[in-house]
DNA sequence: GGCGGGACGGCAAGCGGTTGCCACATGTTG
DNA sequence: CAACATGTGGCAACCGCTTGCCGTCCCGCC
């Protein structure tokens, strides 16, 4: 195994040349005479020499690799946001290193200042953490975080409060007025920001939870709804939203028929799952790239924007979890018989 | 940002030593006497100084960090993969780094060469590359293939021929006796070696595709399965069967009741789509933990086990998408008309 | 009292690149 | 023909940390 790999001296003595002439030859093209730097290339290739990044990046102080902590790499939302967030650093010839806090704060903390001194900028997905614990960070490295406002750290969101908007509207077309709000965790600043924005925006609204943002969650929260029976619910994320169906189902009610569920992220079990989910999606891969583009641009010397997060616009798929309102919705015939419900068909989402 | 961080050399000053003893107390601890450490470390405390990770491998030439390249990291078969490596390589003191190939074999070679100089060694998940091109690979670094036998290549694998068996059996146990292969791609691996084990252990069985490893794969299946109607299946992954059920189930077919379905991964969806999926589970975390203790092992100078691959056991979770074949299959009612069919309700999987 | 040896700290040489500065050769200009 | 600009390559000093080797000091023992 790696008979140690070949140097800049050794590709210099092989081409008779200094070593300083062979590291131009590949950083500076120009500095050197092309016939010289022809002949270096040539016998780098053929001894396989390969700059080692270390080595490269010491005296820079540039390590060309940028961090991207996510909550959970497990979680579908984040794969978009990934995607997006490779592509931009690839393009400018960056590598993303994947920090997976596992939805703990410490260990996201932990990860984080590990990856700290390694990274030339962080990108910092619903992150967990505090507001000054990431006001920490930024001061040692560029730092953008995603889903979320930090004053005096650039961010990147969507608009939430217009994605509330628009589920509003949607589940008011079919007569919803209350709606009610199945909150995420609590460390989640997009969940408040959007149970501000539905309390806005239907005075009648009411919240329930927090609940874990995950398909068990769901299903707790379908407990406390049979309680308390709702016709419209807009839950925190896909997954709880899922789970919530699920549970409802096997509890006897009716969806879309008797409540109608409207969730955010648009993961891809949402067109998957039967009723297929009515969910506001965010431009998750936009926003990955968006990330890291600034990032990189702020390590450049950028001076990062002091108004307030840039905000990507987000839109409303309607897929089969929603439906008009059904008329009699006095005693609801769920939450105390446990008949078995009837299920519908899936039906394509958009795009 | 980055007002420059401090280096041994700033601590040493300040605590009057040598910057070597300030290495050492870190480094060696015992070798350089307790207090003097103690105030180094109190100083360095202050300081808030964090050992550059680069300048600290460059003379080692490790640089602790594990390359994983997986195919594509939206895929929830690697989410398992990935956090049991993870987790592996904390525990060692390892940081991970994700390379994402996007399920294109030009791709993954680009970013694992790229990666390459930068780690200590690879996990190749899934790879689409040639064998040779990863016994290049491992020319020059340690790597251990997961989902893959290469020869002198250490691997991981599950034990695909007997996942098979146990599908097969389950699925005789309902008085199938002639399964239909949906084919993954055939730069798989595990396509192979499933589809051989299928012929062996049931004769009668015949293959359909290739297909693309997903649920548009999978509904492409669907129609091609129409023309020639099958009661039993077997599909290359979940995404698969997820896709040719909701196909078939369009068509007018009724899964289970006129086709059984079984498929491989046991990803989350399987569990959360109507009817939930049977399907052979991977011990996915394990093999991903065991990789990267591989890789890891023979970095520090363990000779690779040459006697072929280290192979998990994989188990069978009996969900809602099998069931007792129907007695008249002579003439299928799907698969020429095109009425609705009724669905079923999920149950709740083993675990 | 002399001496061997252990504990501890410092010196300096790398690790593999990058880069400021200089030297030299050649070409250009007055 | 001198003065000077330009092109091209080499020297050597880093980047921040590790580590082999050496020197000093102190202790214990004969």
């Amino acid at each position: 195994m790696a008979e140690r790999a070949p140097t800049i001296y050794d590709v210099a003595r092989a081409a008779g040349v200094a070593a300083s002439t062979v590291s131009r030859a590949f950083a500076r093209p120009g500095r050197v005479n092309y016939a010289t730097a022809e002949r270096i290339r040539r016998v780098a290739a053929e001894l396989g020499y390969r700059a080692h990044p270390l080595a490269r990046e010491l005296p820079s102080g540039r390590t060309h690799m940028i961090g991207l902590g996510v909550a959970d790499i497990g979680n579908p939302f984040y794969t978009e946001i990934i995607r997006g967030a490779q592509d931009a650093a690839t393009e400018a010839g960056y590598t993303l290193m994947l920090t997976d806090a596992r939805e703990s704060g410490t260990r996201e903390q932990e990860g984080l200042e590990r990856a700290l001194p390694a990274v030339d900028g962080l990108v910092l997905a619903t992150s967990r953490m505090s507001d000054s614990a990431i006001r920490a960070l930024a001061k040692q490295r560029p730092v953008v975080v995603l889903n979320r406002a930090v004053a005096d750290v650039p961010s990147v969101i969507s608009d939430n409060p217009d994605g509330v908007r628009r589920a509003v509207a949607h589940l008011a077309d079919s007569g919803h007025r209350d709606i009610t709000y199945l909150a995420g965790p609590e460390a989640s600043w997009a969940d408040g920001i959007r149970w501000r924005a539905l309390r806005e925006l239907a005075p009648g609204s009411r919240r329930l939870g927090p609940y874990a943002p995950s398909v068990s969650g769901g299903a707790e929260a379908a407990a406390d709804l049979a309680r308390q029976p709702a016709g419209a619910v807009l839950a925190y994320n896909d997954a709880m939203a899922i789970g919530l169906i699920r549970r409802l189902t096997a509890m006897g009610a009716r969806v879309p028929r008797d409540v109608s569920v409207v969730s955010f992220d648009n993961i891809e079990a949402a067109e998957l799952v039967t009723p297929a989910l009515t969910t506001v999606a965010a431009p998750l891969r936009a926003m990955g790239r968006t990330a890291v583009t600034t990032v990189l641009a702020i390590a450049d010397g950028a001076v990062p924007r002091t108004t307030g997060p840039l905000v990507l616009p987000s839109r409303l798929v309607v897929r089969a979890s929603t439906a008009q309102r059904s008329r009699n919705r006095t005693s609801p015939a769920w939450g105390t018989t446990n008949a078995p419900g009837s299920s519908r068909r899936t039906e394509a989402g958009s795009r």
